[in-house]
This record gives structure tokens, C-alpha cells and sequence, in this order.
DNA sequence: ATAATATACTACAAAAATGTAGCATTTTAT
DNA sequence: ATAAAATGCTACATTTTTGTAGTATATTAT
């Protein structure tokens, strides 16, 4: 499973909005784009602004916009704000405690494979990702 | 939030059978031992049977045993016939295409650290988590 | 035979996650 | 001023996941 649809949710609109070259974008923009449930879609960039990632102005000629610079958001800090900081480090077995209080075969296996999981998705940000996107889109035009 | 409560427990009661000394496991001892509410673990302990991890034996001394070696199961096989086998092989960005078709700037590293997650969780087995767990236990004792 | 101790099954209940509807508020073009 | 176009908010609806209760069935010790 991984991340909640939520979460996929939110890095999809980020994700996006870094990789196109609009100032501004409203919802129904977003909406029309990326196929989200409407009056969800409205709730969760209510909440990315509330989390500091977008900034909204309302009114006529509102919409969204980063609120800080793509390169200072990456994707552990989205995950984290979404899900909870504690969520990539649970326990692969569930356990609260281990089983009978000392680890098991998996944990450091287990341990490794997911820091690497978040070791990626802390160094790549929303910069990076815009930079790789466009130069992409070059070699794909010729 | 990477696995379900439903897929944790599973792994939970397996992990546990497999690094203990009986032969047979009641669904009653499991209970004392895990804590996993009563009637939802005698569910899974039923749908780990059908999967084919576990057999059971109805009736007075009956219980539940592995249906096949430890050395045969392995975490990556429990987590598919939980979650389906494509769990572990979504997009990061919940993308159904690609955005504008064509791979993100995260798709090969995410890729590549989905890749070692599933590597770990395929190449570990229940024997190897008992055999790590046994030789803990002595060196504990010391 | 009977009682005790197991699992199997079915239907329901509660909680959490996801999705919807509608109105309030803000801003700006006209 | 007013209408249009935007976000903010609240309450509810639906779906999915997790948890519960109770009964049916099987096995075995006595
Ligand atoms: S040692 Fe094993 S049981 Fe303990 S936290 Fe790590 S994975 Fe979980
Ligand atoms: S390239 Fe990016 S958007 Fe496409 S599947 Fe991979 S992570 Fe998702």
C-alpha cells in the first residue's frame, strides 16, 4: 500500500503545479487536470496551504501558488505532513514492542531498505523534479 | 503508512508461529500471546489457511500448524496475498499515466528503492527470521 | 453418549477514509 | 453597486477497513 490515496492525493497536485509554468492555479484548473474528486481536491489544497507548502488568494483572479521555493519541498516533508512523521517508521511486523523485547531477523534488513526509501524521498524536491520534467520534455520534442 | 493493520497482523501471527517451539497453535494461545482482537485474528487465521501459509485442525487438541517449510515462505509472499500483488507497485504520485506521459524525475530512484524494499522482504524467509531469532536467544541468555 | 475444546461461517457494528453538497466569504471586473 | 469568480467552511454520505457476536460444525477425552 505504501502511502493513503490522500497522500498520493497531495504529491499529485504538488507534483503537478511544479512541473507546469502557470503563476496561478485556480482549483477547477487543477480539477480539470488531474480528475481528483472536485470538493475533495478543494479540501486538500485548503489543507496544503494550511501546511505552508501553497498559498492561496481568493476572490476573483484567486487560485494557488507555492508558497516557498520548489527547491525547499521535498517529498518526505509532504509524506510527513500528510500521514504523520511517525508513518515510514513503524515496524514491519506491527509489534509495538518486539517480540519478546529484542529485535528480529528483518529488523535491520528492514531498517536499511526503508531509510533508502526515505533517503530518496527526502533528497529529491519539487525543484528536481521540475528540472528533470522539462529537460525530458526537450529531448522529447526533437 | 506502508502496510495495512490487516497485512501487519498477518505477518505478526506468522512471525510469531514461526520463531516459537510448538507444533500446534489455538487460536486462543495466539490471542494471549498477541493481543490481536479475538474474532478478527480467528478471521485471518482462517484466510492464511485458505492462502495456504497455515493448515488447521478442527475439534478438541486442535490448532493451527504451517502447511509448509519455513525455509518456503517469505515475507514479499505474505504481503501479496494480503494486499493483492500489486501493492508495492504503484506510482509514488498515484498517477494512473504518467504526468503528461512520460516518467517523473522520481520514477527511476523511486523505482529503484521500491525495488530494494521488495528485494529484502522477498529474500528473507521465515527460517531465516527463526534461525536469527534462535541464535539471538543464546546470546542473550549468556 | 456426552461434555469439552477446537475451528468455520455468517451477519452485523463501529471506525476511519474517501467523497459530496451547499452555502458563506472574499475579491475584482464591469 | 453588482455580478462573476474564486477560496473557506461545515455537515453529511458513502465506502472501506477493522472489530464483534453468536451459531454451526468437528474432534476427542472421558
Ligand atoms: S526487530 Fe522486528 S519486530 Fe522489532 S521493530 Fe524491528 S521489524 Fe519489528
Ligand atoms: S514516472 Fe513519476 S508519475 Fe510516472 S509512474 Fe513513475 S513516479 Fe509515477
Amino acid at each position: 500500500m505504501i502511502l493513503s490515496k490522500t497522500t498520493e492525493y497531495a504529491l499529485s497536485i504538488l507534483g503537478f503545479m511544479a512541473t507546469r509554468n502557470r503563476e496561478l492555479y485556480p482549483a477547477e484548473y487543477l480539477y480539470a487536470q488531474l480528475k481528483i474528486p472536485r470538493q475533495y481536491l478543494r479540501r486538500l489544497l485548503t489543507d496544503l496551504t494550511k501546511k505552508g507548502f501553497i498559498a492561496s488568494t481568493r476572490g476573483r483572479n484567486g487560485g494557488f501558488v507555492f508558497a516557498r521555493d520548489l527547491s525547499t519541498i521535498n517529498f518526505s516533508q509532504v509524506i510527513d505532513a500528510m500521514e504523520g512523521p511517525e508513518a515510514m517508521n513503524t515496524c514491519l511486523l506491527g509489534f509495538a514492542a518486539c517480540i519478546a523485547d529484542h529485535p528480529c531477523a528483518m529488523h535491520d534488513l528492514w531498517l536499511e531498505a526503508r531509510a533508502k526509501m526515505v533517503e530518496t524521498l527526502t533528497k529529491t524536491s519539487l525543484a528536481d523534479l521540475r528540472e528533470k520534467y522539462l529537460k525530458d520534455q526537450v529531448t522529447n520534442d526533437k
